[in-house]
DNA sequence: ATCAGATACTTGACTAGTCAACTAATGCCT
DNA sequence: AGGCATTAGTTGACTAGTCAAGTATCTGAT
């Protein structure tokens, strides 16, 4: 008798899986929905979220020449259609400002508000914290072995 | 030199990251975002959320007797702190039925009506093969390689 | 019996995400 | 140069998720 895998228990799920697979993809929306649940608790003391932080730390990346609108939503980490909306909260909380290119009127381009690093600076330990408390249990191999695991998965997705 | 990682690519980031910790949590934010919105489409197609299939194999799951509210809750793969409204909506497009608890009038018992087990009848087959065209790729080892970071990684969320 | 505390939701107000339709500006291609 | 396709972003209408406060019911201790 195999006993019952840790995610079927933890769902309380009486019948067993139909395959692997379908247990791997439940147990991968369970652990990040805990890892971005932890996430956004910081950061909403901070009064941002998750997806204000994503877009904080890209335009910090991209310095003081900023990016266009779309870009900033190429590079985000989850897909943002709503990017526009995004940007207009934080610009409303003045951690972002917002300027027609001139060059290109149709594109606006973004940069980060000094109030925007400031945050980001007193943010920076907090989330490495995290990260390490999230994901430090995991050995170097096995952090590197999940990337690969996950770089396969992401491969699969047309 | 070694090359930029895959992740690292995808989002266009330029620095390196500042741990391998930090660069798996980003993998996984990402990865799962993918494989969330491939099922979202799917399930949409049929009129209905990732959450709420969620809630119709829960209840398929419990048979005639049907579960409280709470109790489905905690058998969420997601948190859902509005589970009492997604209910409302499956009630409304008839895929649930509910009824106060005659014994603890507190609680509220639901259940799978017919349709929606017709539903997920027709699901089935369409999600088997999403599953397996999502993780599929990866072999049964790598699978369980999966099942046990993840389990690792769960486990240090408070 | 009664009353404090716990339980099981429910509701209201708010924020965020989604999709489609729309506008403005630019870049070809004759 | 005029016009059609493309690009960049915005807006509106809608759905869903979140948090806090409220209500009904039950349970156990006096």
């Amino acid at each position: 008798m195999t006993p019952a895998s840790r995610i079927q228990q933890e769902i309380k799920q009486t019948r067993p899986f139909r395959s692997t697979a379908q247990e791997a993809g439940i147990a991968l929306l369970r652990t990040t929905d805990q890892v971005r649940r932890r996430m956004s608790a910081v950061l909403e003391a901070e009064g941002i979220t998750v997806q204000q932080y994503n877009v904080l730390r890209i335009l910090r990346g991209a310095g003081p020449e900023g990016l266009p609108t779309l870009e900033i939503a190429e590079r985000m980490i989850e897909q943002a259609p709503g990017i526009t909306r995004l940007l207009d909260r934080l610009e409303g909380k003045g951690l972002v400002s917002r300027e027609r290119c001139p060059t290109d009127r149709r594109q606006v381009t973004c940069r980060i508000a000094k109030p925007g690093l400031t945050l980001l600076a007193a943010l920076d330990p907090i989330v490495d914290a995290l990260d390490d408390s999230m994901l430090g249990n995991l050995t170097r191999t096995e952090l590197k072995q999940l990337l690969h695991l996950l770089d396969r998965i992401r491969a699969a997705q047309a």
